[in-house]
DNA sequence: CTCAGACATAGGCACTCGTCAATGTTGACA
DNA sequence: TGTCAACATTGACGAGTGCCTATGTCTGAG
C-alpha cells in the first residue's frame, strides 16, 4: 500500500536530501546544493516550521487540515498553500479520507535533513 | 558601524536555534519559529548552502573571501552579501587579520540545527 | 604620503514569496 | 438531485530577495 491515492507522486521527495555527506565534511557541488536549498527553503518560514511541528507532535503523527487552521490566524487559502509547499519538497505527506485530508511527516525526509547539518564527529566546544 | 574584530557581535546567533526541543517532540510556539526561521532562511539559498559547506572543508575549518570567490562565477559584493547573512544569523564566525578577513563555520549552531531538525527515537524506515 | 588590493556598503532592478478574496472541486448526506 | 462542508486553485498586490555596478573603507607596500 505504502501510499494513498494521490501521493504517490514524487514531487521531489526525501531522495533530494538523502545524497549527500553532511556539510561540513566537504564541499557540496552546485547541483547538491540545488536540490537541498528548496527543502530548507520550504522549511525556513514560521509557519510552516509551526505546521510541520504540530502535524508531528499530533495523535498518531497526523492532522487534518481542520485540525490546523485553527493553530493560525490566517486564511484556510494561505493555510492550505503552506501545506501544499511542505508537500512538494516531501516533508509532509497527503491523504485523502472523506471529505478530510490528513498530513503526516515524513520522517526519514527530516532526519536526511538534520544529518545533513550534524556535525560528524570532533565538535568539542559546547 | 562595522562590527568589531571578532565576532563578539551578538546578531542573534547560535542561540536562536539552541532553545527547543526537537521539531517532532512539541509544537513549537511562535515565537520559537520566529527565532529559527531566519537561520534556516539564511541556509535556504544553493550558495550559501556551497559557501557554508565550502568553509567548513576547508583546511584549518577556515577560509579567507577570496578563496570563497573563485568558486562561484558570482561579482564579489555577492558572495561578500551572501557570507553577511550566514555571519548575521550566527552561522559564520569572522575575523580580520591583515588585509584577508575568515570566515569559520560555528559547528555547535550547525549542529544545534540539526538536533532540531532529527527524529528522536523511532525513525523505522530508512 | 600615495597607491593598490581585499572586502564592505549603497542603490537599483527583476523576480520571488506570503497573504488575501473569490472561485472551483469533491465527498457526505438529506 | 440539491446543498453544505472541507480543501484546493486562481489572480492580484505589497514586501522581501538575489544580483549587479559603483563607491567607500581599511591595510600594507613602496
Amino acid at each position: 500500500m505504502s501510499e494513498s491515492a494521490s501521493s504517490t507522486v514524487p514531487t521531489l521527495g526525501a531522495v533530494a536530501v538523502a545524497c549527500c555527506s553532511p556539510l561540513v565534511s566537504e564541499p557540496l557541488s552546485a547541483d547538491e546544493a540545488l536540490r537541498i536549498a528548496p527543502v530548507l527553503k520550504a522549511l525556513a518560514e514560521p509557519v510552516r516550521l509551526r505546521l510541520l511541528s504540530l502535524v508531528a507532535s499530533h495523535a498518531d503523527g497526523e492532522a487534518c487540515v481542520c485540525d490546523l487552521q485553527d493553530a493560525f490566524e490566517l486564511s484556510q487559502p494561505t493555510i492550505s498553500h503552506h501545506l501544499k509547499v511542505l508537500h512538494q519538497v516531501g516533508l509532509l505527506d497527503r491523504s485523502k479520507r472523506g471529505v478530510w485530508v490528513y498530513y503526516r511527516v515524513r520522517e526519514d525526509a527530516l532526519a536526511d535533513l538534520g544529518a545533513l547539518l550534524a556535525v560528524p564527529a570532533p565538535v568539542a566546544a559546547r
